[in-house]
DNA sequence: ATGAAAGCGCTAACAC
DNA sequence: GTGTTAGCGCTTTCAT
């Protein structure tokens, strides 16, 4: 090594000067960081990670489309580099083969794999366990039992909204679901129509067929005609219709819709989210809707690959969200625990 | 290596199913790869890298907060898996010092480091060079001349927006900025007051101190007191007031706040951003702004990386956005050259 | 078409 | 407190 030569030490101390300062002299380190600078010396963690079979690496497997990705990507991120850990990014499309992407993640011999993927097959899953590394999905309860998971509580959310939907007076309600065989889609609406059902209150279900908010917009146009007299929403009495939307982005696109179309909310529908993005407390929208702790679910997750659980049952977080009122549904605002 | 003795050929030749297959006869082949599916063998990138000098890991140092950039980030993200390599997230905050981002890129030998940072010394650059990683400043337009960057044109984007301001009867104008030192708003202010001072109208600048959406929210509270009667900019005729808004994001909040203060947009005010963000074409906001093609860029400046011009001058890509017409400015909507 | 051997830059015993 | 040495898993001549 270069730097060796240059200030005239062995390879080991330069090492040791990077790694354990404290089994150096301070006139040798002095030394070395002198020659190190002079040569522009920089030590290769590629080498280093070779050698201590750790990388320092995380892998995060995530979709590229979608604000609520985009953030807990941001928190893995900051998080990670806050203990001199990266993120390996691996953002995927509607196209890509998930299996392709998993392998490539493989090969970097990442220290553990944040997945936020539904789409992996069981195969892919076993070869983890046999390369041995950790891996968490994040909120992909469908995951939960096959790999260690954590995930927000998709159902007591929308139970929480169901139950506040009710006491702002909705006697009928839709759930408009972005893609109906997601695990996030089928348990937020199983709370929704449970909680509303607890009161006899229906609860159709309608797809929109993505969760952003262009889909949003569109589905709006059939919400609205279910909603029109001699549509199957037509409210007899002059109670307001109850209209959960899945996620925030998608409710964006709903609520959008809607005013476009002079339906007016929270007057003739009461509109409730999920999620909590920045954009839900925005004056524009201000929306009722369950608010993520994204960093504390990335916090958890972090946790949960660094040490990996060898205990049976494989492990399986779930967090609670938190209410937020917000004009939506009524006037005023505020937020609470959804459980409280 | 197991896969080796597994399947009874040398090291050389399990390199050679995996990287050259050509090189290797059908049965070997199939020898190899039955053992390495039966060990659950995956090859090992860190070590090829360690070998080959490369790792096809590209470096992105990029701020942790902001639409923009998530935008920015996946599409860099995606463009690169696309060809077989990946993105190594350094984000960074108000807080950190990206000087020691840097220092933590560089260790990763990456082929390539992406630089959306405006605050790099100068010794952090020439580190860079010595180190011959290329580099790529990504909208960052102060860069330019020290490393090879690529942003839009901010100047020409303001000046388009000027002119349309300037068509839609405005007679006096406000520039509000995120942060004044930033280039980014330099170049956008001074297009700004260039195309405004050429038909004789002024433009004062005003700071939110941030480019988020609550800053924008915040700094609303001012500029409605300038439009109010007795403030700086009250106008004697009824002529729009033009508020040129140096991002999108910032200008969502700007313009929440208008309207919760009663202000009219576009009738008393008539509001403008920068960067064409996604929700800029929501109904909610259908923002007149100029529309960047975020992938172009990320394809210009991924080019940029991998075939390292040694030419001088150092490379200095400037790309045209395009302006978009929303209700702020008027009514209707459409997009068009900002140049044209 | 395949094998043998050297070495990428670092770390971790083990000596002294 | 510092030097010596072996080896991480791969690629790449050079033989055969």
């Amino acid at each position: 090594m270069d730097v060796a030569n240059e200030s005239g030490v062995s390879q080991a101390t330069v090492t040791r000067v990077f790694s354990s300062p404290d089994l150096v002299s301070a006139k040798t380190q002095a030394k070395v960081h002198a020659a190190a600078e002079r040569l522009g010396y920089v030590p290769n963690a590629i080498a280093r990670s070779l050698k201590s079979q750790r990388t320092n690496i995380i892998g995060a497997v995530v979709p590229a489309e979608g604000e609520y990705w985009q953030h807990a990507l941001t928190a893995f991120s900051r998080q990670l580099a806050a203990q001199n850990r990266q993120l390996l990014l691996f953002s995927f499309g509607e196209d890509d083969r998930v299996e392709q992407v998993l392998q490539s993640v493989l090969q970097y011999q990442v220290d553990g794999v944040v997945l936020a993927s539904a789409k992996i097959s069981q195969a892919q899953l076993s070869v983890m366990q046999t390369q041995r590394v950790p891996t968490v999905a994040f909120n992909q309860p469908e995951a939960s039992g096959v790999v260690p998971s954590i995930s927000v509580d998709n159902e007591a959310g929308t139970r929480a909204l169901a139950d506040h939907l009710l006491q702002q007076g909705c006697r009928s309600a839709v759930f408009v679901g972005g893609i109906s065989t997601t695990s996030t889609d089928r348990l937020r609406y199983q709370g929704a129509a449970r909680g509303l059902g607890a009161h006899g209150v229906g609860c159709a279900y309608v797809e929109a067929g993505s969760f952003s908010y262009e889909a949003g917009y569109f589905i709006s146009e059939q919400v609205s005609e279910m909603l029109a007299p001699g549509g199957s929403l037509h409210a007899a009495s002059a109670d307001p219709v109850g209209l959960m939307v899945s996620g925030d982005e998608l409710a964006f696109g709903v609520l959008d819709g809607l005013r476009s179309r002079g339906v007016r909310v929270p007057e003739d529908v009461m509109l409730t989210g999920f999620d909590g993005l920045p954009q839900s407390s925005w004056a524009g929208y201000d929306l009722t809707t369950i608010v993520q702790d994204i960093d504390l679910l990335v916090q958890r997750a972090i946790g949960m690959l660094l040490s990996p659980e060898t205990t049976q049952p494989i492990p399986e977080l779930v967090a609670e969200g938190a209410l937020r009122i917000g004009a939506t549904t009524g006037i005023g605002s505020s937020t609470r625990r959804s459980n409280g």
